[in-house]
DNA sequence: TATTGTTATACTCTATAACTATA
DNA sequence: TATAGTTATAGAGTATAACAATA
């Protein structure tokens, strides 16, 4: 009986190089991917939020939004009812960026599966659902985006 | 039927969030944490080697082994029988931190997993030796360490 | 001349502490 | 006074280019 737990850490932690071997030239950062996929996702943040969600400190968010503001990917916004909120908005370019992203990646992604077995590639396969649900659990928690 | 390709680059690009939730305080970076394991496991490398089979520049392994070093984590030893060669080896102090680490970590992603119902507890229990050989695919290529 | 490793430099990502502006 | 965000500063991690030492 193996060890899931040790196991399940190995695997997380040697992902990296999995990501690394998916990545593509003039990529986007992996965080500055996440905030986008977000951005995309779930609409206009806060500054504040965005840092809780992403699991950063608000300075943090504060130059990772800089940094893609400078590059065109967001665009910061001021909130009509308080004008101490910044909301950050994903630009077209942005939008464009992440797609083009994530289609190099699943293709990459894809050609790496391919190179397992077929009853290897089913179980990844039946695993998926549980898999998306641990890395949810693992999502700092929301208390409201 | 679910884009799997796409699904499991989700899955790992958010894992960076389960590493996360599952480190503790005082703990290794990862990158160095990796390459612990890899002179733990695999005894003794040279600069050169680590760097590829970490997956970066050879400037960029100098300077992670020197940080390390300088934690006192791996020591610098001469080869016998080429003065040009430098081989890292984990010092005392580096067993040991990796251990903790890894009691810890393990211990942090059981009860991760143990939020999961049985079944898609056992779906990632099934996967997992498929998940190894697709992490190990993506490794950089060995030539021989 | 080729290989091994380091140094120099620059950038991203991240944090904590101190600050500004608004509520 | 409390909240939202930024600026200042520091350190890890990474890269490329230039260099030193040895083969």
């Amino acid at each position: 009986m193996v060890d899931v737990g040790s196991k399940l850490t190995e695997v997380f932690e040697q992902s990296v190089r999995v990501l690394r071997h998916v990545s593509t030239s003039g990529d986007l950062s992996l965080p500055a991917a996440l905030l986008l996929v977000r951005l995309v996702s779930d609409g206009p943040h806060r500054v504040t939020d965005l840092a809780r969600l992403e699991g950063v400190s608000q300075p943090g968010m504060t130059q990772l939004v800089s940094r893609m503001e400078r590059d065109g990917l967001v665009r910061r916004a001021t909130d009509e009812t308080d004008a101490r909120v910044v909301r950050i908005e994903p630009t077209r370019r942005g939008h464009a960026l992440l797609r083009r992203r994530h289609a190099q990646r699943t293709a990459a992604m894809r050609a790496l599966l391919g190179q397992l077995n077929a009853a290897d590639q089913a179980a990844i396969r039946e695993a998926l659902p549980a898999l998306e649900r641990l890395v949810d659990l693992a999502a700092v928690p929301t208390h409201g985006p």
